[in-house]
RNA sequence: GGGGGCAUAGCUCAAUGGUAGAGCAUCGGACUCUUAAUCCGCUGGUUGAAGGUUCGAGUCCUUCUGCCCCCA
């Protein structure tokens, strides 16, 4: 005011926080401090609703005859519940006034009750004072008996009122609320604050970790807590974010997964462990993928990854009774049914009968044959393609050279083929597998809409996977989708400790044919499993997703409180 | 990375290349059972940023920033 230019005019914003500044300094120079911490609600607005809903009958009171004659000097006779005072509190939604009366719409975490508020009811010096220096998203604490309305609101008959913070800023319209999504990300505190429906979404979120944790704790998990800065990469395919130590002088990565810490507590003796934690992975965002995103892992011990799928029905199912009431979910506005039992369906079979390829199980068997096929089909880029090659064959490949080659219509078959003569046959199966599986990502996998546990994955895209007993280029592992969204992906672990320095030596071949998105080397994991682990299976599931899942939400950023923004 | 879209008052939204407007909120007034209260009146703008075309740009062009969608 005085102390801008005068050539600057004031903005709305500026002229209405003004003025909320100066009914700040009103109060305190009535003597009510507004920012004051000595009075607060001794009652839940929940708490009060519940105490006087079976007094509810009074709604259907007769109203007084509209031919009545009116007291012009009194109210028309509020008639309080019962005599208690009660001292509630919460934020002013909205202020109607009526002369000699406002109604004020309050709300705290759960529920939101008017307060009434009359000339001959509120303490004189409140009515003068206070409520003129009243608006719409001050914090409040009022004292009063509980009345219904002659329209049915419950409603409290203010005695007293205290502004206990002064809000500053105005609300955004009362109606339409925020529909900027980026300004309800960066606002979150705005958006909580007036859209209850926010609001359940988080609740719902707070309740779905709590039902994991009771489901676990009920039978005998451990829950702990490994570290989340790590020395080296492992335990998932993804790149890291990196930090540094400054006392040891020490590269970190934020962890992509906890993994090979919680398998060493089964090592350990804990059969039975689970970590709710935050991942890091240092990925693009999109509406199904957040930086940081939070995952349950856990690990059971003597357990087969078919016990897994058997559990995570139950759960899953449990959580969506639990919170919604229903196993029925509608996301993305397509109807999700998530009552067990829920399809089981091999990689192979689904490529078969979802992508349409009627030579399926042969792609799994040849890779000559598997590679023809994505490139003439446009299934798997060139370069992809030359780097699954060269990872599997003995001989050092090109993959510049590679790629050109496989580009090249012409050259396709003899490159292909000329390639794979430093194979295995050993290599040559698991190769095809691999390949299988990126044909699976581009013709199957969106149409993974239904719960369906998808199975028998592919041994190259499972380096901590148990091998098959049956079939070693096949690993005992399912990932669930949902609504063609991975939300889950547990198997059988690998506990021999050679076969696991085979995968980690796979992913550092991976990495020098170019792959960006593989583990380090883990020799203390290996020494680990020298020791001993039992036979185990363990699980992640994405909270993030589920908790999408749970509530319908189509973006990742609507479960979560706070996603990454670029700054403003 | 490529393509498309959006950005105007605190909020929600208008405005053929020709005077930037409405509703809500705010502010002033009326009103003692309202609940998107109602009624009367007044305010409120660096049109995301920087350039350009034009007699004249919220509008057309270029670049940049942020967000959303699709594709890779």
């Amino acid at each position: 005011m005085s102390s801008r230019p005068p050539e600057q005019p004031e903005s709305t914003l500026e002229r209405i926080m003004g003025e909320r500044r100066d009914k700040a300094k009103a109060l305190r120079e009535s003597g009510s401090d507004p920012f004051r911490n000595d009075i607060g609600p001794k009652l839940a607005l929940a708490e009060v609703r519940a105490k006087y809903l079976s007094t509810a009958s009074r709604i259907s009171a007769p109203e007084a005859p509209k031919d009545a004659p009116k007291d012009k000097d009194k109210d028309a006779g509020i008639t309080p519940i019962d005599g208690t005072p009660l001292r509630v509190g919460g934020r002013v939604m909205a202020k109607r006034g009526f002369g000699k009366t406002v109604f004020a719409p309050i709300r705290d975490t759960d529920d939101s009750i008017q307060l009434y508020l009359n000339i001959d009811h509120l303490n004189a010096d409140d009515f003068a004072k206070v409520l003129p220096q009243l608006d719409a998203g001050d914090i409040v604490v009022a004292e009063g008996p509980a009345f219904w309305t002659k329209r049915g609101e419950l409603s409290i008959l203010a005695t007293r009122l205290w502004i206990v913070t002064k809000s500053l800023r105005p609300l955004p319209d009362k109606w339409h609320g925020l529909t900027d999504v980026e300004q309800r990300y960066r606002q979150r505190y705005v958006d909580l604050a007036v859209d209850p429906a926010v609001r359940e979404v988080f609740k719902k979120r707070s309740a779905i970790v709590r039902g994991i944790r009771r489901f676990l704790d009920t039978r005998d998990f451990l829950e702990v807590e490994t570290p989340m800065m790590h020395p080296i990469i492992g335990g998932a395919a993804a790149r890291p974010f990196v930090t540094h130590h400054n006392a040891l002088d020490m590269k970190l990565f934020m962890r992509i997964a906890p993994e090979l810490y919680l398998k060493r507590l089964v090592v350990g003796g804990f059969d039975r462990v689970y970590e709710i934690n935050r991942n890091f992975r240092n990925e693009g965002l999109s509406r199904n993928h957040n930086p940081e995103f939070t995952m349950l892992e856990f690990y059971w011990a003597y357990a087969q990854y078919t016990d897994l799928m058997d559990l995570t029905e139950a759960m899953i199912g449990e959580l969506a009774r639990e919170i919604n009431g229903s196993t029925k979910v509608t996301w993305d506005g397509v109807e999700i049914e998530l009552a067990a039992p829920w399809r089981r369906l091999s990689v192979r079979n689904a490529v078969k009968e979802l992508g349409g390829v009627a030579d399926a199980h042969h792609i799994f068997e040849d890779p000559e044959f598997a590679a023809a096929f994505v490139l003439r089909n446009k299934h798997v880029p060139a370069a992809d393609l030359a780097r699954v090659l060269a990872q599997g064959s003995s001989k050092k490949v090109e993959h510049a050279e590679l790629t050109a080659s496989l580009k090249a219509e012409d050259r396709r078959a003899g490159a292909i083929t000329s390639v794979l003569e430093h194979y295995t046959p050993e290599q040559r199966r698991i190769t095809a597998g691999h390949i299988g599986y990126l044909l699976f990502e581009a013709v199957a996998e969106d149409k993974l809409v239904q719960p369906t546990f998808l199975t028998e994955f592919p041994l190259a895209v499972s380096p901590l996977a148990r091998k098959n007993d049956k079939d070693g280029a096949f690993c005992d592992r399912f990932e669930l989708f949902v609504n063609g969204k991975e939300i889950a992906n547990g198997f059988s672990e690998l506990n021999d400790p050679d076969d696991q320095r085979a995968r980690f030596q796979a992913q550092l071949t991976a990495k020098d044919a170019g792959a960006d998105e593989t583990m380090d080397y883990d020799e203390d994991y290996c020494r680990a499993l020298e020791v001993g682990m039992p036979p185990a299976a363990g699980e992640g599931i994405g909270i993030d997703r589920l908790a999408m899942l749970l509530t319908g939400a189509s973006s990742i950023r609507d479960v979560i409180l706070f996603p990454l923004m670029r700054p403003e």
